[in-house]
Order: structure tokens, then C-alpha cells, then sequence
DNA sequence: ACGGTAGTGGACGCCGGCGTCCGTTTAGCT
DNA sequence: AGCTAAACGGACGCCGGCGTCCACTACCGT
């Protein structure tokens, strides 16, 4: 589908497009959501008007910028998925995944609260739900993780690591290891 | 000093300002702490220089607000320290601090982000901290907490729990609870 | 090089929250 | 009952973000 737009479009548009979806990740990621798209359009080097031609919706702006952010989920949990051993794939997972999510309070939100009708983002992020899970049946058979671990468990620990809050990322960021190191020791059998 | 301003404040003026109060609690519980001062003022049955008047700033209001949400944890953690075992005791705490945070939207980012001013919560949120200091002490020494524990990591799992996110508060408890079990797991020795 | 059209961004009006002023009401004392 | 000062709240102006319109610009095919 992009592919159609990338054909259509003038290559200054083209051009401004890119900007304006690098200026709205650092933004995002540094800010939290709730940035003024004002503020990216600046950023970005473009007016109001055509940051809103673009991206009707803050909503519509987010899943493409996040887009990148939600291949590096997939590309995580696929590496999990490889491990030769299921738990010490699980455990490097999780500890990715805090610190992916610490690095950026954007999509951390994102992730979890699932705008109503970012149903590119939902239906990604199930696929990633659902690698995850065929990776905690594998980790469970090895008897490392506890037998009473459920699917929900994770994600209530990840939804927990964006409640960390701190004045800087390097400090969410140290914040989330050791909190992912928690979550490993209460997961282990 | 409550009291002073209780013996100038006229009959009827006190009586609106507890109904501010009583409005802006189950405000902030509710909906969290970014509500309109004008809607808890309609709450309230009050005009919005009325609450202006009373409470020149949201900390202000949100200081006495959660003055008894406080107290509360003060009562928490002494029940803890009271309990026999300590360890028994620590684990109640961690989880009656989560579903008190849970409970009240409002109050668990007043508690973590603790406002730069709010010095009145601070000063009883490091009396709390030095009594919970004292009760993993203790429970350190029976053995059954994990012996690298520290404070901070109880102070990372408040923190973490602020970060639940549910569209009912019973959820919101649900969630809390399952998270406070997997605190205690992690911290078993 | 040039015309047509896609693309741009400054400017505009709207809305909602904020904090304050002032004419009116009412408690409380005599 | 009457007076006075305390207290009230509706109304006002300000600000900042939002989303849109239109006169101008610059790309691209010929």
C-alpha cells in the first residue's frame, strides 16, 4: 500500500513525508505522545497544513511512525524464537523488549493503550503476541519457567515497564533492567 | 494548621471547601490528575473563583486532597511493621500498596512524578520510605527475602504498577493483584 | 522554456481550559 | 431586624492547540 503513495507522490512530497515521519519518532519517542503537531511540523521543516494533508489523525501519523518500532518488536521475538534455548530466549525477550519500550515513551503507549483504530498497529502486534506464546509453551517444557506462567503475565509486566517514569532516558532505561531482571526472577520455576 | 484556617473560615465556606475536596478525590480517583479545575468545581456545586480562592493551584488542592490517601499508606506500612513475621508483613504491604494505587489513578502519578512543591506529600512519603526501609531490614533477616534486595527495587515496583492501564478500576485491581504476586515472587530469597 | 498541476505554508477562526474581577448574596454579630 | 464584612459565582479576556482555506511555489512532462 505504500508502495502505491511512494508512485503517486511528487518527489518533494515524497520528501517532506520522510521528514515528517523522522521529526514525528524522535518527537514521540523523547516527548510522549502528546506532543503538539505544531511542534513536529516545525521540526520537520513543514507548515501545519501539510503535516495535516498527510496524517489526517495524530493516530494515522503514529502507526507509521511506529511502524519501524513494531518490525523491531517482531525482529526481537523472532531472535527469542531461534534461541536454541527456549528460557534463555524468553529471558532475552523480555530484557529487550523493557528496554526497547523504556527508549521510547511514544510507542510504549502506543503499544499498550491500542488506539481504537490503529488496527494496522493491533493486528501486528497480535502476530507478535502470538510468536510470543509459542515461545513461553517452548520455555515451559524446559522446566526453567514456572508451570503456572501465563501469556498475560508478560504482557502485564510490560504494560507494568511503562509505568516507569524518570527526568531522563538513560535513567528509564537503567530503571527497566533491573526491572526486567525482577520480572525474570519472579517468572523462573 | 488546619486548624487556624478553621476558626477564620466562615460556616458556609467551610462547608464548600470539604465539598471541594470531596469532589476533587473522586475526581483525581476516577479520572486521574488532569481533570478541568472548572469540572470538579461544578462537582463541588461551587463557582471557579471559589475553588481558585481556596486552592490557587492544583498542588495545592491535589496536596490536601490526598492528604488521607497518605495517611493511608502510613497506615499500611505500620500493620506491616506490627506484623509479627516480617516477611508476612512486607508482602501485605506490597500488595495493599498496589491496590491502593490501583484504586486511585490520581494519587499513584501524584506519588511517583511527586510534584517539584508538593513538599508537604514528600515529607511523609520519606517517613513512609524510611519505615518500609525498617520492615525489609527485618525481613531480610528471617531469610525469606532474596538478601540483594533493596529498597529501591520496592520503590521500582510502586512505580511500575502506576503504569497498569485498564478501562475499569476493577480491572485496574485485577491487574494490581496479579502484579503484586509477581513482586513478591521475585523478591522470595 | 514553459504550462499545468500537485504541493506548500502562512493565516484564519474555533474551541476549551485558565486565572481574575466585580456586583451580589449571606453568615454572624449586635 | 439590621448592618458589615466575608464569601460567592457568573462573566470576562487570554492563551495555546486544532483543523482548514487559499494565494503562492516548484516539480515534471512536453
Amino acid at each position: 500500500m505504500t508502495e502505491q503513495l511512494t508512485r503517486t507522490l511528487r518527489s518533494d512530497a515524497l520528501d517532506n513525508r520522510q521528514r515528517i515521519l523522522e521529526a514525528a519518532r524522535t518527537m514521540f519517542a523523547t516527548d510522549g505522545m502528546d506532543v503538539p503537531m505544531r511542534e513536529i511540523a516545525r521540526r520537520a521543516g513543514v507548515g501545519p497544513a501539510t503535516l495535516y494533508r498527510r496524517f489526517p489523525t495524530k493516530q494515522a501519523l503514529a502507526t507509521e511512525a511506529f511502524a519501524e518500532q513494531m518490525d523491531a518488536c517482531h525482529v526481537i521475538v523472532d531472535e527469542g524464537l531461534a534461541d536454541p534455548d527456549p528460557w534463555h530466549g524468553l529471558c532475552l525477550v523480555i530484557e529487550k523488549l523493557c528496554e526497547l519500550h523504556a527508549r521510547d515513551r511514544g510507542y510504549t503507549t502506543a503499544f499498550t493503550t491500542a488506539f481504537p483504530h490503529a488496527m494496522d498497529l493491533a493486528a501486528k502486534r497480535e502476530a507478535a503476541l502470538a510468536s510470543l506464546a509459542e515461545l513461553t509453551r517452548r520455555a515451559r517444557s524446559t522446566g526453567h519457567l514456572r508451570p503456572d506462567f501465563v501469556l498475560d503475565d508478560l504482557i502485564l509486566i510490560l504494560m507494568a515497564n511503562g509505568g516507569l517514569h524518570a527526568t531522563s532516558t538513560d535513567a528509564r532505561v537503567a530503571a527497566s533492567r533491573r526491572f526486567a531482571a525482577l520480572a525474570i526472577q519472579a517468572f523462573r520455576a
